[in-house]
RNA sequence: UGGGCUAUCGCCAAACGGUAAGGCAACGGACUCUGACUCCGUCAUUUCAAGGUUCGAAUCCUUGUAGCCCAGCCA
């Protein structure tokens, strides 16, 4: 205890009296009050599904939480329920879990190990005359139940005696009943206003083989009663959960008490994280991959962990994205600019900064001699040295990016436009001397001449320019696909129609097919990242790019407080 | 309509009866070999509302209002 308090106040020192959140605040109490003598977390989630953002802050609460006061944190999946869970899922969900630096070290667990402990929870409550089996149908059941505003009345099973009861439920275990014939209820109180309390069903009859157990059980505990075990088990010191949760804490509590933990868990609760215009729900992320809108539940357009990962986002952004939003018990959105403004504060002192064309137009120095090339030695990321220098090759013909130039520009333009002026980042002043078009009035070449003293990037005689674009050399380009995003959803309308479909938006992938990157490039392997100058910050895609065809997926866009005209 | 929970800037979120932190976004400006970054500045006389208690209220009391959750043999 004295060991905690010192860490916990260091942690405080360390934070510079930054605020804690309302479960660090409960937990201190603990501590201080020797209710408990270390905190130990769990995230128990049900291996039915991928892991999204929103579950990003629940593991990391509770690693976190663990991690800060030295206790133990735990992955346990709550698989009690076979007809809803696949191996598949609890194998994304550790990786996805590991990706995020949740270290549960082996502290791997799953609710199925505890099912004969939780089998004999069961009978002790019988035995205490806390439990029962109930000859219910599922409609009865809903029936005697009663509504939010009626009380419920008394199950025909609830005055057997414990003997039979005993037998009853060994013979449901034994697979005399049928799913759905018999459950075995806590004996609480029908009249509950919490319906929660109202006899609620701990066991059912499921004759169904679980992935962990085989055919071992054909009755199967339910969420309420196996939880708390779980965590009593496992020496959960605290069990956070979210806010659905708390109308289910009497009944948690009423399961630890009467199965007389010495120490039992307590469960808290808080609100879940929301994004604003962002789809989770499995059911419309299942439609996308069906409906070849999304090429799969990893498309980097969603926000699945395995989705965010591919897009290219670092572990260390959505940690200070989590840690950014907090924690409260006030149901939440969060912006997703947000979540964008920790991906380029992770990046940009951590990436190669490079040049990337992505919507090509020639470039000719009519004064650059024919056959001249040479290189240009450029700082990789001018704020961060370590990272070095990088050799960029120069020539007579270059690609700049079709929004660089303008036949007749706006008022405030300062890229190229026929007689300005601009610097090639790293290399040159041009000025722009003509262009070329074709029949149908599409810019094909702009011609320009340099200056052989501004090498560099410098004129000597002090001369400034107001425009600095980025290049590539057309000979020596690695030809590449770049990947566009922008949300999938139409965030004028928000995310669902009236019937309940989702607002698409139409443009949330524009696929570059033709673009140049420098070669510095060569050889980037499957996440590697980038940040393409004045543009944006890049991730090669792990699924589709190849050696000798990139993939570059765009991760976040560089923020711009110049807006092109519409043309 | 019974029970539980929540309401503080466009979005998160502190404040724990002593006179509304901070971040994101936005908007000015400086700087700039990225229209980025960085820097500097602006951004809640007021905390869902109305009353009350108090020298003093976002915090306490009263009465309302709004939102979320609960009637699975799901978790």
């Amino acid at each position: 205890m004295s060991e905690n308090d010192k860490i916990t106040a260091e942690e405080t020192a360390g934070k510079e009296a930054v605020s804690r959140n309302f479960i660090e605040q409960i937990i201190d109490k603990d501590l201080a009050e020797g209710v408990y003598d270390t905190v130990n977390t769990r995230f128990p989630p049900e291996p039915n599904g991928y892991l999204h953002i929103g579950h990003a802050k629940s593991i990391l609460l509770n690693s976190g939480l663990a991690k800060q006061y030295g206790g133990k944190f735990n992955l346990r999946f709550d698989d009690t329920n076979p007809t809803k869970e696949k191996n598949e899922f609890v194998e994304s969900i550790k990786e996805d879990v590991k990706w995020l630096g949740a270290d549960y070290g082996d502290r791997l667990f799953f609710a199925s190990d505890y099912f004969e402990q939780m089998y004999e929870g069961a009978v002790k409550l019988i035995r205490k005359g806390k439990a029962y089996v109930s000859d219910l149908s599922a409609e009865q059941i809903r029936e005697y139940r009663g509504t939010l505003t009626e009380p419920g009345k008394d199950d025909p099973g609830r005055d057997r005696s414990i003997e039979e009861n005993l037998r009853l439920f060994e013979e449901m275990k034994e697979g005399k009943y049928a799913d759905g014939e018999k459950t075995l209820r806590a004996r609480i109180d029908m009249a509950s206003p919490n319906i929660n309390m109202r006899d609620p069903i701990l066991y059912r009859v499921a004759h169904l083989p679980h992935q962990n157990t085989g055919d071992k059980w054909c009755i199967y505990p339910m969420y309420d009663f196996a939880h708390p075990i779980e965590d009593a088990v496992e020496g959960i010191t605290h069990s956070i959960c979210t806010l659905e949760f708390e109308d289910h804490r009497p009944l948690y509590n009423w399961v630890v008490e009467e199965l007389e933990y010495p120490h039992p868990p307590k469960q808290i609760e808080f609100a879940k994280m929301y994004l604003t215009n962002v789809v989770t729900g499995k059911r419309y992320i299942k439609k996308l991959v069906e409906d070849g809108i999304v090429d799969g539940w990893d498309d980097p357009r969603l926000v699945s962990i395995a989705a965010l990962r591919r897009r290219g986002f670092t572990p260390e952004s959505i940690r200070m994205f989590v840690e950014l939003c907090g924690v409260s018990k006030a149901n939440s959105s969060a912006e997703y600019s947000m979540l964008e403004y920790c991906i380029r504060e992770d990046l940009k002192m951590k990436c190669a900064r490079v040049m990337a064309v992505i919507d090509p137009v020639r470039l000719v120095i009519d004064n650059y001699p024919e056959e001249q090339t040479e290189t240009l030695e450029i700082a990789n990321n001018p704020e961060n040295e370590e990272l070095g220098k990088r050799s960029v090759p120069f020539g007579r013909e270059l690609y700049i990016d079709r929004e660089d130039f303008m036949e007749e520009p706006p008022k405030k333009y300062f890229r190229l436009f026929p007689g300005n002026e601009v610097r090639l980042m790293g290399a040159y002043f041009v000025k722009c001397a003509g262009y070329e078009k074709d029949g149908s009035g599409r810019v094909t070449v702009v011609h320009c001449t340099y200056d052989p003293a501004s090498r560099g990037g410098n004129s000597p005689d002090g001369r400034k320019v107001k425009g600095t674009i980025h290049w590539v050399s057309a000979a020596d380009a690695v030809k590449a696909e770049v990947r566009l995003y922008e949300n999938i959803i139409d965030e004028e309308k928000g995310v669902y129609n009236e019937d309940g479909s989702l607002n698409l938006n139409p443009d949330s992938l524009t696929v570059m097919k033709e673009c140049y990157i420098e070669p510095s490039v060569k050889g980037a392997k499957a996440y590697d990242r980038f940040q393409f100058v004045r543009q944006g910050f890049f991730c090669v895609d792990s699924r589709d790019s190849k050696p000798d065809a990139p993939v570059f997926n765009r991760i976040v866009s560089l923020k711009s407080s110049y807006v092109l005209p519409k043309n």
